[in-house]
RNA sequence: CGGGAAGUGGCGCAGUUUGGCAGCGCGCAGCGUUCGGGACGCUGAGGCCGCGGGUUCAAAUCCCGCCUUCCCGACCA
């Protein structure tokens, strides 16, 4: 491709839009542009890492033996409601009213992949199938932000599996999980598998992958002794409990102190502590009150430091619905009773190990010092109820954590029975011809954020700086001074002739400019090796070899020249 | 949805305080001189100063409303 040819033309100052270093570099070199908040144009450029990122995606889903599919963006509501997530993910769909009726742009498409499928997967003879597509979802974000990172429309490789029972389930599973780590690995950034939280798609053991970066919007927690990883909203620390618990007779009475204005942990700490019972945060006993799905009410216990983690499947009580309680004075809730008045009360391990703490009232204005676990207050569960910080030991080992900031990349579910026991259709027949819903797993790799998390990795201050793997070429020749050198025109010339020619994905500086423009704009680009072809170098018989990556240069004479960037090439992929 | 900042030629910005010819740098077009790391001279094109209303002899500038964008937070398969 020559350069004079290309829809191209630099920036040398960032738009000010932009803050991220990936964000400000695919703009500047001419990757994307955009076309509203969270909607970008892919450039010929962009679109060829878009391309190379999606076929290693691919090659490697094809490897363990998934199908290519294309399912649609469109969506008739219809099939949203018929699960239920017409609902549940209302705040992330987008609506379309259509002649024909009412229509969602897709976010995801578990089920919309049912409903194309369920025809062909009817026996258990069909099983197990793994399709995937590579296509672009629409959601609502309420914040999108730093430039490819975080979209409203964006592109995923989104894989469905479907097996006869979850013993298949889980071996689709692995192999799913190994393509990832093959992708990601083939790409060549950082990443690790970490344990996650299902969230809002539901269902059972999953991971997300994960890219260590400054402008991560998730944390990870990682041991640094065993190999335990896992997300913060997963996380969990390991908790010593003594041997022996203290004797009930030898703790002091429950008594309770009068704190009007105090709901919150701090100002309750401090109006108690005034009323001269000392206290600190990590003393006071954190209530909150959860729901489930049915209704069921939980009350949840925290040391009052410590920042909750709500399990899955419950969620915190809105301000309207605490009305609804007369037994719950919020900001002076205590576990005192909680059974009586139909709550379950699950508490973080620390509370066994401590005991006797500060907690609400249950009168308006009130708290109370010297609860006691067994004695004023039951627990019926205990888990692990907070959000782990840096140098909480870690569950298995006991080492302390470290938290990573980082990028989700991709996530991998085992949905088991959570969608298609809600389909009908989403069944098949087993060998003793009784209908089975599907055991499903759902996967998805973010295409167009890894370009921002690739480029984010691989750039420095000259700008992008591409691994091979995804290069919008592999090589580019700048010719200096062409315009005044016959000899330099034909030494690029015949250069890059004889690349494209060997199958080399090559580009060529036609452009006239003065050198230092070339230059700047080569390395803005990112290419992986550079051939630069001047007057100073021809004089020696030489030309030079760029490699991007570390700026090293290599002169080579003509003859080899070819030859050492094939060589070049190969050890680079 | 809450808090903050900003919208002036393709990009970056000044001008707004104190109303009075719409400017600068980059980029773009032409000519010439340069030429191994974002060179220089001359000439030129390009603007509904985000949009709508108001005040005024006069509005980029003051007032009201709206829209858009970015940042922090809430949210997030």
């Amino acid at each position: 491709m020559q350069m004079s040819q290309l829809v191209f033309k630099s920036l040398r100052e960032s738009p000010s839009e932009a803050e991220a270093k990936s964000h400000q570099l695919l703009l500047r070199a001419a990757y994307i542009r955009r076309l509203a908040s969270g909607v970008y144009s892919y450039l010929p450029l962009g679109l060829k890492v878009l391309s190379k990122v999606s076929q290693i995606i691919r090659e490697e889903f094809d490897r363990v033996g998934a199908q290519e599919v294309l399912l649609p963006a469109l969506h008739p509501l219809e099939i949203w409601e018929s699960t239920g997530r017409a609902e549940k993910m209302s705040d992330v769909l987008i609506h379309v009213e259509t002649k024909g009726g009412s229509f969602v742009l897709g976010p995801t498409h578990e089920e919309a992949v049912i409903e194309a499928v369920h025809q062909d997967l009817s026996s258990y003879r069909d099983l197990p199938a793994i399709v995937y597509q590579i296509q672009t979802k629409f959601r609502d974000e309420p914040r999108s932000r730093y430039g490819l990172m975080r979209t409203r429309e964006f592109i995923m490789a989104d894989g469905y599996s479907f097996d006869a029972d979850q013993e298949g389930m889980r071996s689709s599973y692995r192999k799913i999980y190994e393509a990832y780590n093959n992708a990601f690995g083939r790409i060549g950034i950082p990443f690790e598998a970490v344990e996650a939280d299902s969230g809002a798609i539901g269902g059972d053991v999953n991971h997300e992958f994960m890219s260590p970066a400054d402008i991560g919007e998730d944390h990870y927690a990682k041991c640094p002794q065993c190999d335990y990883r896992a997300n913060i909203e997963a996380a969990r620390r390991r908790v010593a409990i003594p041997a022996i618990l203290k004797n009930l007779d030898e703790l002091p009475e429950m008594s309770f102190h009068y704190t009007p204005d105090a709901p919150g942990v701090d100002i309750a700490v401090e109006a108690i502590t005034k009323l001269g019972v000392p206290l600190t945060a990590a003393e006071m006993l954190k209530c909150l009150v959860a729901k489930d799905a049915a209704g069921n009410l939980f009350m949840l216990l925290v040391p009052g430091d410590r920042e909750i983690r709500v399990p899955s499947g419950l969620t915190l009580l809105l301000d309207d619905e605490f009305e609804q309680f007369p037994f719950l004075y919020k900001g002076f809730i205590g576990p005192m009773s909680a059974q009586t008045n139909g709550m379950s009360v699950i508490a973080d391990y620390s509370v066994a190990a401590k005991m006797i703490f500060a907690t609400g009232g249950n009168k308006a204005g009130y708290h109370v010092s010297g609860a006691v676990l067994g004695r004023d207050f039951d627990v019926d569960e205990f888990q692990s109820l907070v959000v782990v910080r840096e140098g909480d030991p870690c569950p298995n080992c006991g080492e302390p954590l470290e938290l990573v900031r980082s990028v989700e990349i991709g996530h991998t579910f085992q949905l088991g029975l959570a969608y298609s026991s809600l389909l009908p259709q989403a069944s098949f027949t087993g060998s003793d011809g009784e209908q089975y819903p599907y055991f499903m797993g759902c996967y998805g790799i973010g295409v167009t954020r890894l370009i921002a998390v690739i480029a984010e990795h691989f750039s420095d201050e000259k700008g992008l700086c591409w691994p091979v793997s995804v290069a919008p070429y592999e090589v580019v020749v700048v010719p200096l001074g062409a315009s005044r050198s016959a000899e330099v025109q034909d030494t690029a010339q015949s250069i890059y002739n004889e690349l494209l020619g060997l199958g080399v994905e090559t580009l060529i500086d036609d452009r006239k400019l003065s050198p230092g423009v070339s230059l700047a704009d080569v390395d803005l680009m990112g290419i992986p090796l550079e051939v630069i072809v001047g007057s100073k170098s021809l004089a020696e018989g030489c030309v030079e070899v760029k490699l991007r990556s570390d700026g090293t240069v290599l002169k080579v004479g003509l003859v080899d020249a070819v030859s050492l960037v094939t060589e070049r090439l190969r050890k680079l992929k």
